[in-house]
DNA sequence: TGTTGCAAGTTGACGTCGTCAACTTTGATC
DNA sequence: GATCAAAGTTGACGACGTCAACTTGCAACA
């Protein structure tokens, strides 16, 4: 009924096996949520965009909610590698804090499938080690980059962890409220654009409310 | 085949119209977003759990997602009075803005099914005029007060809409981390309860992170 | 008082979904 | 060239959201 002898083996689309079924699903899961939201997301049409039966998803993963959970933990991973090159060759450690902020920002919104999957409460409620670890591993990543910045005399001292969880609670509740549209009638945030958001955001953080 | 001479109409469960079947369907759906999770939660479920045919929420619901959006504007006015009554009587400035925060993390926590609808992505990506209209009320709330914070001279003058918008920003990030878990293996969030968690958010939000 | 009309609730159906079980195809290994 | 596990398919099941058509109960009005 299909191809049965191969042309000569283009680089895509390989075999009749699919070549990297399991890379497609995730791909087209992307899609799907990028459209539709997380749970508008559908093994079937997953299945179908990729040309397969609506349940050959299910020889590469054990359910939908794992499918979900392999895009965080893969989102977790590019999250972590746009930080770090976010500040790469920058040495003033404000301005590399700055810049972690931005980057978390624009990481939402430009991986906003991989992000809304991430902190998605479906993943969340069933969160597997793996995921906890590349969890983790981001937010030590910010830990460290506080304790740098300590060591450094820039920041105040004896506090890096609470600094850490500040920092990531802000920055995040800022990308989850501007990928909801939450601050799109807001006057603060109706016509600014996400980076300038997230720099607002960073700024108050490093210095502070109070009057000095 | 049901009561057909209502005993003389006591107030609870009260005609064979069931008396309040919209609120029953509200309290159920919060029980099974409790339980289940957002997305757990099913019409067919609730209109069961008040013993009614699967189709009866249609009466007064125009869909599922409808339901989640009357649950999600009742929430908001729920957090807006809980945050009114945090700051009753309370008359110094920094008090005030930490016992906000305070309070906020803890209607997440004490009212989570509400908080998960509030800002669940499927509520988000259909929100109605009266939702945007409650959250806008909160985040007034929150620039009114800090408003009144810079004319008493207390924090920093000419950026009460960024200070509020870092602000909102910080104790919500820090309530969804929470809500979802995702502080639960960090060293800063494992062994703190809620409330500490949300003190430390405030604490740096108001004193900055910058040596002085 | 009897009729009428509308809101509330029910029944049944449709298409879609996630998942299970049993089957077939494919390609690598000995 | 036979074997065998991995990959993919077919068909089924129950549950879901929603639509359409029906029934029940209450209240307003003649």
């Amino acid at each position: 009924m299909k191809k049965k002898t191969v042309p000569p083996s283009l680089p895509v689309k390989a075999a009749y096996h699919h070549g990297d079924l399991r890379r497609s699903l995730m791909d087209a899961a992307l899609g799907l949520v990028a459209t539709n939201g997380v749970q508008g997301f559908t093994l079937r049409e997953a299945a179908r965009a990729a040309n397969v039966s609506h349940n050959a998803p299910y020889r590469h993963f054990p359910s939908r909610t794992h499918l979900l959970i392999e895009l965080a933990i893969e989102g977790q991973g590019l999250l972590l590698k746009a930080l770090q090159s976010a500040v790469a060759r920058v040495t003033v450690h404000t301005e590399r804090v700055q810049r972690l902020g931005i980057a978390y920002m624009e990481f939402a919104i430009a991986h906003a499938a991989h992000f809304r999957v991430m902190f998605s409460s479906d993943v969340a409620r069933n969160r597997t080690e793996a995921l906890t670890a590349a969890q983790n591993a981001t937010f030590q990543f910010f830990e460290s980059e506080l304790q740098a910045s300590e060591e450094a005399g820039v920041i105040r001292t004896g506090a890096v962890q609470q600094h850490a969880l500040v920092g990531w609670s802000a920055i995040h509740g800022a990308a989850m409220l501007v990928l909801d549209h939450v601050l799109d009638n807001t006057a603060v945030g109706a016509r600014r654009k996400p980076r300038e958001i997230a720099r607002l955001v960073i700024q108050s953080l490093l210095e502070g409310i109070l009057v000095r």
